[in-house]
RNA sequence: GGGUAGGUUGAGCAGGUGGUGAGCUCCGCUGACUGUAGAUCAGCCGUCUUUCGACUGUGGGGGUUCGAUUCCCUCCCUGCCCA
């Protein structure tokens, strides 16, 4: 089966590092690029306007939560996920696999698939390979992804290997079960971050006739350096490998250079939006809490150097005022920035990696989000009403 | 003026009918969050102490008592009802 996907890239100079250009049924996707997450048909407070203005070019949805509500039969009959949600560009859709994990101790997991009691009501939901296949086929996502097994950092080596090898066969049959030619579907590589069982599984999924190798089972508790040792694995394997490279669930600005730097092409992670909502802001000098005493008097922008449009009206202290209110307003302003920093932030790394300065990008970011061990400065978030005495 | 119900740590409450009142929810302070069961969660939130712990605190004053939030006297304040 051909692949839907049209993708090519050219290697950055930077270690593994690569710019490339991913061609869906819905538009194309500069490569390395972030996919903000949307759920359950939606990025929470945002519309596919603010999205677009954001940058955004391709988004995720969520097998589980759709097939739960409203069902992908329904999305189905309304013309499908992109006209459902009013969003016209590509779409990538999880398998429900990260709920095997997240939903733990509301699901049995079999080498068939996994049962779930429903979050919402309890009703049993089965989900195999083939019914997430099934599933993502009626929404009518761009790129499908298999269902697989991930487990915690620190479950035991037989586990994580019962995982992966579970993972393995599932991902043969979403392949024999993928019916839709026009719909990409990526395999998704586990091993925890056991080096063999990470090279193992690499080699397994990379040998399938997938349109793209997602890296699976990693932030999810392990350090800073396993995932990059894992990711450094995953990179030796796949070295030869041209198909798109998506690693799950990262991140925050810091990761995104270590991955890239091994070759990651795509990330999703819910950080920015749900930061956002939580009143912690990205910005370009690093971390801003608008539930800090100190950001109520603070008159400036989050960030004087972002271009959205929180920025653009909007102080820190009113922002501030609106998070302690618990005015929903804010959860737009606040994931409309994170999203504009995150984007223009993967913009920024694909420029300097075509016409130079990464590592000093690399640095600058780097050090603003370093973790307070490693940081004696942290940031600063004070007013300056010095300035505005006269 | 008469009657009645009250006054507890910033706010709102719970509790306590002579022997341990620092418990809850807000507010406030500080963190956490990585393929979203998350507009969520955690710690702190009288004073001193890193901790252990110590001390203070039930409207004010006084009394009875070994000991009072509790019993007595008195004053102040608030709600409601009657005049």
């Amino acid at each position: 089966m051909p692949s839907p996907l049209n993708f090519t890239a050219r290697p950055a100079g930077i270690g593994r590092a690569r710019l490339g250009r991913l061609e869906t049924p819905h538009g194309a996707v500069d490569t390395p690029q972030f996919m903000p997450v949307g759920t359950q048909a939606t990025v929470k407070a945002l519309t596919p306007g603010d999205l677009r203005t954001a940058g955004t070019q391709i988004l995720l949805g969520n097998t589980y939560h759709l097939a739960l509500r409203p069902g992908e039969e329904r999305i189905r009959r309304l013309g499908g996920l992109h006209a459902f949600m009013a969003w016209d560009g590509p779409i990538l859709t999880d398998s429900g696999g990260y709920q095997v994990f997240s939903l733990g101790h509301l699901r049995t997991v079999d080498d068939d698939g996994a049962t779930f009691a429903s979050h919402l009501d309890g009703t049993i939901i089965r989900l195999t390979p083939e019914r997430a296949i099934e599933i993502q086929e009626a929404l009518g996502s761009d790129i499908a992804m298999v269902l697989d097994h991930l487990v915690g950092a620190g479950a035991p080596r037989s586990e994580v290997e019962l995982a992966m090898e579970r993972t393995h066969a599932w991902a043969a049959r979403a392949l024999e079960a993928r019916s839709r030619p026009e719909q990409a579907v990526f395999g998704i590589v586990q091993g925890g971050v056991d080096a063999e069982l990470r090279a193992v599984s690499t080699q397994a999924i990379a040998a399938m006739a997938f349109d793209g190798i997602a890296i699976g089972g990693l932030s999810v508790g392990e350090s800073k350096a396993a995932m990059a040792a894992a990711l450094e694995t995953v990179a030796g394997v796949l070295a030869d490998d041209v198909r798109p490279r998506y690693l799950m669930g990262v991140g925050s600005p810091e990761d995104f250079f270590v991955a890239i730097e091994h070759g990651v092409d795509l990330f999703d992670c819910v950080l920015p939006t749900r930061l956002a909502r939580h009143g912690l802001l990205w910005t370009s000098e690093g971390r801003l809490r608008l539930a800090n005493a100190a950001t109520l008097d603070d008159p400036r922008p989050v960030d004087a150097a972002c271009r959205c449009e929180t920025c653009r009206d909007y102080s820190r202290a009113y922002l501030a005022h609106l998070f302690r209110a618990g005015e929903l307003l804010v959860h737009r302003l606040t994931s409309v920035h994170n999203l504009t920093y995150t984007l223009d932030l993967m913009r920024a790394i694909r420029q300097a990696l075509t016409d130079g300065g990464y590592e000093a990008l690399r640095d600058r970011v780097t050090g603003q989000f370093a973790a307070p061990d490693d940081d004696p400065q942290p940031i600063r978030n004070e007013p300056i009403r010095d300035v505005l005495r006269d």
